[in-house]
RNA sequence: GGACGAUUAGCUCAGUUGGUUAGAGCGCUACGUUGACAUCGUAGAGGUCGGCGGUUCGAAUCCGUCAUCGUCCACCA
């Protein structure tokens, strides 16, 4: 195949045009499908599943296009590679977005009822999930759509469903009452890790408790004294002589005249306050456990919406916080309340609703964690760990799964899977059950009522590593792809997703879900801040794509940072990153203006190769060395940098710059030679970039010379031992800093522009001559011939010199100077420079510690360094003594 | 109260096991319509790598400590 004509690719490269076209021409092709059940290696990521609830974020951007990069690069490689796409339907956000929707409407999902208002919520997901495959595609990610799952899918809620009877009859799923965190707005227990603690400035309020026998009072204080109403009891410290006498005494409660005991309780710590807490044991978890203890009763005072309820008495129906104003008031006017405490303190809020999380009795389900962790743990330490990346990331989570306490899995929600329990309503039995029952197993009545509860959402999430694979069944996908390679998410959610994808992927698989974790920061606005709906500084990846471009965006994400640390995002970085795309662009439109009627039969590289060209196939395994390494290690910011150094420092200023004589000229083995290069460097170069910039490098792929359907299959670039010279590497370093420095020496002279200059180049050795000899037209290339011309020459008459780099001298003709106090004072500063250097290499050479203990080939560089400084600056100090004579 | 991260050029950030005259992009200054590219080219200015102490022949890099900023964890009423 031939190259195209280059006739429609415009100077500027138009992303849009180029981005639509490809992304279709890839799923028409069913290049991102992985084969399954194949004789390669599998490689598997699974998509941390979005929410449903809305368009994905800036965030999903940098998460996704970090595995995207993987599984192109790895497809490419020749794995079986298999990215799995899938959604969550994340329970409370999206319910809470759904019935926001509806309020709007003015109806609340009570009105609607539970099955109508779940058929909503589908209508949403329904609507949402064509967004995000939209979104996904206008990022070019390469997904199996054919393997695409839904947290609420019919497999998925199977996997649920076994997993929850399974553990319920080992014994790790429990139903009980027992103080949890109560979100009041959203009107759902909260899982420990959903709860937010914000330092909060509250009070502390001292209240006297009066004795039952009037012989006075007791001292307690609290931050909430409207559980006041639910104490049963007061507590001191078993060992604290200033409460010896009252311990076992009764208590009169203020308000509700209840009479409750003084207890005596290790817990309590004697040096806090008055050293005497009120005990609630309803509304605190301290409290609760502290009641068990004593066997206090627990008096519930507020209901589901955080409103006092019938025990309240008097303040029936107030809200907790009212009710707090209210309270307090009436203590101080009772001279119950004597003082209030300015206290800052942490209050635990909703991660979800924001609302201030009450501890609150109630019946829940709850996961034991204790066998589960345990596991975990061992396995962690053992030979067969999660590797995470960066690794501080594994003390993180160690610490958090070595501090688990049981988790709350029911949320008193709609939209979730529902828990699989029922009860009857005549023998009272619960059943627990894989499939919907419609009859007691105990006592065979139809009078069943299936839990209202569903599962937190995080409880599906959980085995999505598997599930999506099809467990419980053994099928070929779970027994080729799983376990996976590795999982790409931010460190947001190592406790809430990564955490329990390990312990459950371990109890029900007996393998770790995946190989390596790599964690992700965040993505901040300009400033710094997190972005948030609140203070509208998010940044939507869609119009970063409509502005700059897809590959631009993914470039810049890849590059933005080190794994693990938060990046800023700077739309001049985008900027950036286009200029970059563009420059890829204008070169291959170069390369591709010069390669009309060449096809990619005609690319040899075995003829006589230039210096140039053995220099730029050398840089090139280089570059494929460090690119597939920093790959594999997830370096993706270095991989980034190292190709655009190669490209824009290496392919367009120099060799493209160095191949126009041959391209020009009328040597046509010499052109045939450059072509196949150019040709085959470009290619091999947009492959390498492939996984970062997609889009770009299949369009100008599929303008070069190739064999193959698409880049996205074609074949992971391989270091070609055959064309590596080291020796093209020094030469090249001695031409490129030649040409720097003539081209520089019209710059640092005050010479007028109309006069010509004649420069003189002095190789210092017979090898530099015969490069510099060859490389002469490059040289001169580097010049424009109306204002500077070049002649080389192993003596230099009437000539001064202007520049000394290691293997020549350049020189400048003595009358053409106009000003030459400002010469000496050039070659002066930079003699100054170079016995600066030498002085410091002087110093360390004479260092007998230095020489004794560095490495051998340490010492000798910097004897040779210390040597190319001393001759160059030999030769400057004896030029400024002629120019001054 | 613990743990962790950050601190490098005006700005945003690299710097892989300690060893080049510490780099890039943006910005800035001065030039530039040389047959891919002004979304460009050439040259340049700009840093005692947060402070102090230590280990070492040698420290931006390792250790200690302090400071500032940030994050996470923690039931003290």
């Amino acid at each position: 195949m031939s190259a195209n004509q280059t006739k429609e690719m415009p100077t500027k490269y138009d992303p849009k045009e180029s981005e639509a076209k490809w992304y279709s021409y890839w799923i028409e092709g069913d290049y991102f499908k992985a084969e399954g059940n194949s004789a390669k290696t599998p490689y598997t990521i699974v998509i941390p599943p979005p929410n449903v609830t809305g368009n994905l974020h800036i965030g999903h951007a940098l998460n996704n296009t970090l595995q995207d990069i993987l599984i192109r690069a790895k497809r490419m490689q020749g794995f079986d590679a298999l990215w799995l796409p899938g959604m969550d339907h994340a329970g409370i956000a999206t319910q809470a977005r759904v019935e926001g929707m509806l309020k709007q409407e003015g109806v609340s999902r009570y009105d609607l009822g539970r099955e109508q208002f779940v058929e909503k919520v589908w209508e949403w997901k329904g609507k949402y999930a064509d967004i995000i495959r939209q979104q996904w595609s206008k990022m070019g990610l390469s997904l199996d759509y054919s393997r695409e799952r839904f947290t609420l899918d019919e497999g998925l809620s199977n996997a649920v469903r076994e997993v929850f009877v399974r553990l319920y009859e080992k014994g790790l799923i429990y139903r009980g009452k027992y103080i949890i965190n109560w979100d009041p707005q959203t009107r759902t227990a909260l899982s420990d890790i959903e709860v937010e603690y914000k330092e909060v400035k509250g009070a502390l309020y001292h209240l006297r408790y009066p004795l039952k026998d009037e012989s006075g009072f007791i001292e307690v204080a609290t931050t909430r004294p409207e559980t006041m109403l639910g104490d049963t009891a007061v507590a001191v410290h078993p060992q604290d002589e200033r409460y010896q006498s009252l311990i076992g005494k009764i208590v009169i409660l203020p308000i509700t005249g209840r009479e409750i005991p003084i207890v005596a309780d290790d817990y309590v710590d004697k040096e806090f306050g008055s050293g005497a807490v009120k005990i609630t044991p309803a509304h605190d978890p301290n409290d609760f456990e502290l009641g068990n203890r004593h066997s206090l009763d627990r008096i519930l005072v507020m209901d589901e919406s955080g409103k006092m309820n019938e025990n309240a008495g008097q303040y029936q129906g107030l809200d907790r916080f009212e009710c707090r104003k209210q309270i307090v008031k009436d203590l101080q006017e009772q001279g119950i309340c004597f003082k209030i405490e300015e206290h800052i303190h942490q209050v635990g809020h909703s991660e979800r609703s924001g609302a201030v999380v009450e501890p609150y009795l109630s019946t829940q389900w709850f996961v034991k964690m204790g066998p589960l962790a345990d596991a975990a743990i061992d396995k962690q330490k053992g030979e067969h760990a999660v590797a995470f990346v960066p690794d501080r990331f594994e003390k993180i989570y160690l610490h958090w799964i070595e501090n688990i306490r049981d988790w709350c899995i029911s949320r008193q929600l709609w939209w979730g899977h529902r828990i699989p329990a029922w009860y009857c309503g005549d023998c009272g039995e619960m059943s627990v059950s894989r499939t919907d029952i419609h009859q007691c197993p105990s006592c065979q009545s139809a009078n069943l009522q299936q839990d209202n509860d569903v599962l937190d959402t995080w409880f599906s999430s959980a085995l999505w590593p598997f599930s999506t694979l099809g467990w419980p069944e053994a099928t070929e996908d779970l027994k080729h792809f799983y376990p996976t390679d590795v999982l790409v998410t931010g460190y947001d959610i190592i406790f809430f997703w990564v955490a329990r994808m390990i312990f459950t992927g371990l109890e029900f698989t007996g393998q770790n879900p995946f190989k390596n974790v790599l964690i992700t920061g965040l993505v901040r606005d300009a400033e710094g801040r997190k972005m948030s709906k609140s203070l509208g500084n998010g940044v939507d990846p869609m119009e970063v794509i409509d502005q700059y471009g897809a590959d631009a965006m993914r470039y810049m994400l890849a590059t933005g940072n080190t794994p693990g640390n938060d990046q800023r995002f700077r739309w001049e970085r985008v900027e950036a990153a286009r200029n970059f795309a563009n420059k890829i662009w204008n070169a291959s439109r170069f390369a591709l203006m010069n390669l009309e009627e060449f096809t990619v039969e005609d690319i040899d590289l075995s003829g006589p190769l230039g210096t140039t060209d053995k220099w730029i196939l050398t840089r090139l395994n280089e570059t494929i060395t460090d690119v597939t390494r920093l790959l594999d290690q997830y370096e993706f910011g270095e991989s980034g940098r190292t190709l655009y150094n190669f490209i824009w420092d290496d392919l367009c200023d120099w060799y493209i710059e160095m191949a126009k004589p041959h391209l020009y000229g009328d040597d046509p083995q010499a052109k045939k030679t450059t072509q196949s290069v150019l040709c085959y460097v470009l290619d091999q170069t947009m492959r390498l970039l492939h996984p970062v910039m997609p889009f770009i490098t299949e369009e100008i792929w599929q303008h070069l010379p190739h064999r193959g359907m698409s880049i996205t299959v074609a074949e992971w670039p391989k270091v070609n031992e055959q064309h590596h010279y080291p020796e093209s590497v020094k030469q090249m370093a001695l031409l490129m800093d030649v040409i720097r420095n003539v081209r520089n020496i019209r710059a640092e002279m005050n010479v007028p522009l109309s006069k010509k200059i004649e420069l003189m180049i002095k190789p210092s050795s017979d090898e530099a001559l015969e490069l510099l000899q060859k490389g002469e037209e490059y040289v001169r290339r580097f010049c424009n011939p109306e204002k500077l011309d070049i002649s080389l020459s192993p003596t230099v008459p009437d000539k001064v010199v202007s520049a000394v780099v290691t293997g020549a001298e350049i020189y400048l003709p003595l009358a053409g100077l106009i000003d030459l106090a400002k010469e000496i004072a050039r070659l002066e500063k930079e003699a100054e420079n170079l016995a600066k250097e030498v002085e410091r290499v002087t110093k360390k050479l004479s260092n007998e510690g230095f020489v004794a203990k560095a490495p051998a080939h340490v010492v000798a560089e910097e004897k040779a360094k210390g040597q190319d400084y001393q001759e160059k600056l030999n030769v400057i100090h004896a030029r400024i003594e002629e120019l001054k004579s």
